[in-house]
Order: C-alpha cells, then sequence, then structure tokens
DNA sequence: CTCCAGGCAATTG
DNA sequence: CAATTGCATGGA
C-alpha cells in the first residue's frame, strides 16, 4: 500500500467494466506507466497532479490523487469524462457488424473492454509526431526524455522511497526549447524536434484555432486542414489527434497495423497498396461502409489493439 | 548488413 | 493532380 498523507483515496464506479490496463496500454496514450515498485498501480500526471490507479474490487477503479480537483473538475467527474464512461461500448459495433463478419467478432469481443480517452489535446500532438516510423518502445523512450527534461518534476514519498512524476511540458516550454536540445529525447532527430517546436509556437500563438478545432460540430475535414498544415502532421497523425486528443470518436487513423487488418479482416483490395493519400481516404469509407460513421475511429482502435495482440502476438504497448 | 518500426514531404511524370 | 522516391534513426 502506499502511504502518503498527501494522496486522497476516491474509488470510481466501474459499472462498465473496462478493463483498467487493457484502456492505459492499447497504444493511444505514451504516458501511462506501470509504477515501481507498486505494479498494480499506473500513474500518470494530469495538470501537475499526480494520479494513482488500479483496478479494485466490486468493480471499482481505486484513484490516490494529490489534489481534490483537476482541471476545475472534481477527480470523478474528470476521470468519467477521460475515460469516456458517457459512451455506451455495446454500441460501438453495429449488429450487423456482428453478423457479417462473426470471426472478427468472435476476436475483438474482448476488447469491448478498451476505452478510447479524452485525453489533452497539446500532449496528444507532442506524442504522436514523435510516433512516425518508429517502435513503439522508442516512442515511449522519447515521450517520456521530453517530460524528464521540460516538464513539471513532482516528488511523493512512500514508505518504498521517493518517487520521482514529471507533468507533460507546457506548449511555452517545449516552444522556446532549443532544436538540438529537444533533439536528444527524438532520437536525435533535428527535423522532428524542429516540428514539435514549430507546433507549440504555433499552438501556443493561437494560430491552430483550437477552440473551434476541438469543438464537436468542426467538420473532421477542417480539423484535418488545419493540422495537417503543420510541418510533421499528415493526415494519419492528424487523425490520431483528432481521435485522442480531441474527442472525435468518427476519425479514423489508418497506419500499417490498420492497413494490415483491413485486407486481411475484411478482404479490402486496396489496403495491400501503399498508402497515398488518395488511397488512404479510400480505405477510410471504406472501413466506415463496415464501421459506420459516428464511432468508426472507437471500433477501429478495439480491432487496432485486437489485431496487435490475437494475430500478430506484439506484447509490446 | 538488412529490415522493420503506429509516416511525412519533396520530387517527379 | 497523382504516384513514387527520399528520408531519418535506433534496434532486432
Amino acid at each position: 500500500m502506499i502511504n502518503n498523507k498527501t494522496l486522497f483515496k476516491t474509488f470510481i464506479k466501474n459499472d462498465k467494466r473496462f478493463n483498467l490496463k487493457h484502456t492505459l496500454f492499447s497504444g493511444q496514450s505514451f504516458r501511462w506507466t506501470q509504477l515501481e515498485p507498486f505494479k498494480e498501480y499506473y500513474s500518470h500526471i494530469f495538470d501537475n497532479s499526480i494520479l494513482l490507479l488500479r483496478d479494485s474490487t466490486g468493480n471499482c477503479i481505486e484513484v490516490l490523487s494529490d489534489t481534490e480537483k483537476i482541471n476545475g473538475l472534481s477527480i470523478s467527474d474528470y476521470l468519467y469524462r477521460y475515460f469516456t464512461v458517457d459512451i455506451d461500448e455495446k454500441t460501438v459495433f453495429s449488429s450487423k457488424f456482428k453478423t457479417d463478419f462473426p470471426e472478427v467478432w468472435r476476436l475483438v469481443e474482448p476488447y469491448q473492454s478498451v476505452r478510447i480517452m479524452r485525453q489533452d489535446p497539446f500532449e496528444i500532438m507532442v506524442t504522436f509526431m514523435c510516433a512516425q516510423g518508429i517502435g513503439m518502445q522508442l516512442i515511449r523512450r522519447q515521450v517520456s526524455m521530453i517530460t524528464e527534461r521540460y516538464g513539471q518534476r513532482c516528488v511523493i514519498n512512500t514508505e518504498k522511497g521517493e518517487m520521482v512524476f514529471y507533468g507533460f511540458p507546457s506548449p511555452s516550454a517545449l516552444a522556446t526549447a532549443k532544436v538540438d536540445e529537444l533533439a536528444l529525447c527524438t532520437n536525435n532527430n533535428r527535423i522532428r524536434a524542429a516540428n514539435i517546436t514549430a507546433m507549440a509556437r504555433s499552438f501556443e500563438s493561437g494560430k491552430l484555432a483550437l477552440a473551434c478545432v476541438a469543438s464537436g460540430d468542426c467538420p473532421l475535414e477542417t480539423i484535418r486542414e488545419t493540422l495537417c498544415a503543420h510541418s510533421g502532421i499528415g493526415l494519419k497523425i492528424a487523425d490520431c489527434i483528432a481521435l485522442f486528443g480531441l474527442g472525435r470518436f468518427d476519425a479514423f487513423p489508418i497506419d500499417t497495423h490498420v492497413k494490415q487488418y483491413l485486407w486481411e479482416w475484411f478482404g479490402i483490395e486496396a489496403a495491400r497498396k501503399s498508402l497515398t493519400e488518395k488511397n488512404y481516404r479510400f480505405l477510410q469509407k471504406e472501413a466506415r461502409r463496415i464501421l459506420g460513421n459516428e464511432y468508426a475511429g472507437y471500433a477501429g482502435h478495439m480491432l487496432f489493439h485486437c489485431w496487435r495482440k490475437e494475430v500478430k502476438k506484439m506484447t509490446t504497448f
């Protein structure tokens, strides 16, 4: 047990029965970590507040926090929104899908316990800009190095010693970062580092027009255009930002894994060809035809995680 | 040494 | 326009 008077303890009712570990390590966030030496806890920092979570008995999530509010909301309200408890996962796949693809459905059904999270837009922008042409291990390493160098350092004391956490850097911290220095955190990739600082400056100056972009009724295509105007952000990354950072569950990012299952599971011929912009858009149309539009991305992520684990037998998150 | 890892941008035809 | 090629880096 973590023994620290500064940590408040609350419970979030988990009547949706989602699997915390699957959700946190399904690859949509590169920042959640399993806590050492308290391995059953998962840690993350929100708005410079430390949260430790673990699955508890009675369909509850146990939350230890060093604050009572996050971004002005109570912990419960914040996590309710963060874990999209308002979304009924049972409706993500249509009954038509289940009858049309019984084999796939049999594999995917357990992955309904994976929830898409509503994460911080800036954090998602940076972390997914780190995620091109590179393995999951290296992505996580980049992200942790960025937080360690540019983020707020937070410490709590436990009976097993001091534990150190780092918050995600503010836009201004990365906007003013020196490219050569930031590149040390991005596998020495200076182009990527420069793209990140440029995007952070744009974000800070309001050019990203996040108020508009984040609003639910903004057309997805407008969001993509706004994001893709930045060097280093293409259609795939833009769709990831929309899905994971802007709560746009209709956004359907296509990467190498999605491309693979579109062919293997759904027999879409075009998925064997390279992902040019035209083909990317075509494949999205095909995916929406099968998955519907409203929750195409939500469903896609369940399929993504299922594909990686059940078919590719991947063990890296 | 080769090939792959959750793509993107510049350059051709 | 649309398709192809270059790129940039670390790890298996």
